[in-house]
DNA sequence: TATGAATGAGGATTCATTCAT
DNA sequence: CATGAATGAATCCTCATTCAT
């Protein structure tokens, strides 16, 4: 399904070098100024490439936007869905911590290595409502339910309040991304982020909150 | 300060019929479309002025922004000020239960009454980090010692575990603000809420996380 | 003729301290930045007036400049008149050094009188064919007989060669109002102006020319 | 230098068709109405050219004009230069009354040639101080010196008055150059002129003025 | 008479997009 | 495939002028 959207959103098939270099320099610099505020020139001057490249190869500015977002979540979502999987299989995450550890973490480099991406997407999707109900509400069902399955599990143990999945996951992302979203995409705190005594900071606030036990 | 500000940016004093009628229809639109991707001439025919008034009243464009973006916020600010400080000298909350609910149950209200410029001002703080140097960390530091002044009472009351004030605090706006910006800002649901029901789980987040007790 | 058309090109009657003010902020501005790049808002702000003020007095910015202009021609030619007929019917000019000397400098006085004035008026005829077409071709021509008369007076004298009156006149325009704009309207020359040295290089010119004698 | 400068006002490599056009256009209608009077509407309507055009080309009205200006200067310089020298090398001139003759004849020739940019090149210097500073003051030193070489060869022959070579320059622009504004930028009296009537005249009020001898 | 808020046509400039080479 | 000149609608903003107070 997102192979199909993002082949609809290129027009030429071949991933050549100029493809790469068009990426490269429009999400530098959507980044930085915002798709509004980002003119085609200046992307195809970053990218040593003619303005017509770009419209060959992606028709329309929204869609060079759409294409980047997409390729972005075409990474994101099935790199966590194979996580949860494989490691669930494994059995390898029996204490919330260990679990909430290893993912977030784990989260923390992917979001680290595209953070111009990562930055680009969260504007984005917070300025135009059309992306927001396209791409979000679309794709994230899928990777939802491999959460759930942990949740059940950490509630038999014991470790989880018999609290509705739903409420946990949004806790869990409400705890997680806004702080993600706050030290990588609007702030310059991610240069001087401790990731370690981070997570162990967040483990703390999803499962005790902020009252004495 | 702010109203020094607020007056910078306007270059009219009176504030007359046309005056409001550009602030409602620009909320409308901005809200709507944002900033970026709306024109003066709209903004112009949705407030029945002529597209001159705008720029006789503000300037720029950029400055009708800001002036509604001001306005929102030294309304807001001083509200949370006034209510954290007469609460506290009658004593009136001594429970973080008594304190969140009502806290919330105010913003609440207050982003409902003004829920057009609020997803204005999310959006654009977003998107516009000059914005969201010179507003924001401009001038909020101004609440905060006012927040951690309850903080501490709640400690020596026993409620609050013993961790530093600004990851409460910064607890705390996740917890609300997350919620309050999807809710009022990004989706539909603010046509489904239930106040009542939504405080009760905050508080219970808040405190209690979602660890087994 | 020219009392005429000052009045209509005025709407009041009154010459008030507002229109006075209007008229010195404008010839200050226009002769600076020229009547094209000044706007109606810029002469309000330095004249301490409402823009509707200099609406109410003259109608058009347009009619403004003429009359300005005309109110400098209305000065300049009936005392260039007067000048010559009076000297002239006391035959105090036998020479014409000293016919020269005197007018010249009385012109040069009168020019660094209206030193901005003058600046207005020279660029504008320059820039503004209908202008020039109105103003100048229609008004010198009364006082051209005048020095005609003087010139018959000095070549019966053996001072001037037989040339063609017509001729020298616009010789003696071509020597002094060359000058006289380059010093005043257009340069900073004006400053260092050393009028009696000037004058007499400028007599010598117009007699003798650069050739040996 | 002045290729440089050139190159700096033109936006776009190539000599193409359409700048030409532009050009003509503009320059028809700045010497007409004046560079403030004239929208780029005007000039891409008459160059047949779409309005985007003439600012992918030169960025800005102003450039347009500085270009246009530059153009001609660079023409007329260098021409002049080489002709002096070159006349002068083989001793051409030997009387005052040849230099001149031919000097003059020559310029005419070329303003007849170049009328529509001389007239612009007249009004926006006049009009424009910044103009006038940093084309008039910057680029007619080259020249001098060849004029004065001449000036110095005259002397030795006894046809000229021992008087310095300056004011000699400037009596020289004055009497010709008056008279070429007037016929050429500010009149209609180009359409009858009798160059060779009109050069006897000047010649003979370069050398002699109006004075008997 | 004087004001200045309001007007809206017009201005320079930008920009996504097209297309001939 | 790649180019970049050309396009012209759209944009923000200016400004002379009007008019109710």
């Amino acid at each position: 399904m997102l192979d199909q959207l993002l082949e609809e959103t290129r027009c030429s098939k071949k991933q050549t070098d100029k493809l790469a270099q068009i990426d490269k320099a429009a999400i530098e610099i959507f980044s930085e100024k915002g798709f509004a505020n980002t003119s085609t020139k200046e992307i195809a001057i970053k990218a040593k490439v003619a303005e017509g490249t770009i419209f060959k190869h992606y028709g329309t500015k929204e869609n060079l936007l759409l294409n980047i977002l997409l390729k972005f979540i075409k990474v994101l979502i099935p790199a966590i869905k194979k996580d949860l999987i494989s490691k669930l299989d494994q059995q390898n995450f029996i204490t919330v911590e260990s679990f909430l550890s290893y993912f977030f973490k784990d989260r923390v480099r992917f979001i680290q290595e595209n953070q111009d991406i990562f930055t680009v997407f969260i504007k984005e999707i917070v300025y135009n409502e059309p992306l927001r109900k396209n791409l979000v509400n679309l794709h994230f069902d899928e990777v939802k339910y491999k959460f759930f399955a942990y949740f059940d599990l950490f509630k038999k143990n014991g470790e989880l309040a018999n609290i509705d999945n739903g409420i946990i996951l949004k806790h869990m992302f409400k705890i997680f991304l806004t702080d993600a979203i706050w030290v990588f995409a609007l702030s310059d705190e991610h240069k001087t982020v401790d990731v370690d005594k981070w997570t162990a900071e967040l483990v703390g606030e999803f499962l005790n909150g902020m009252g004495k036990k």
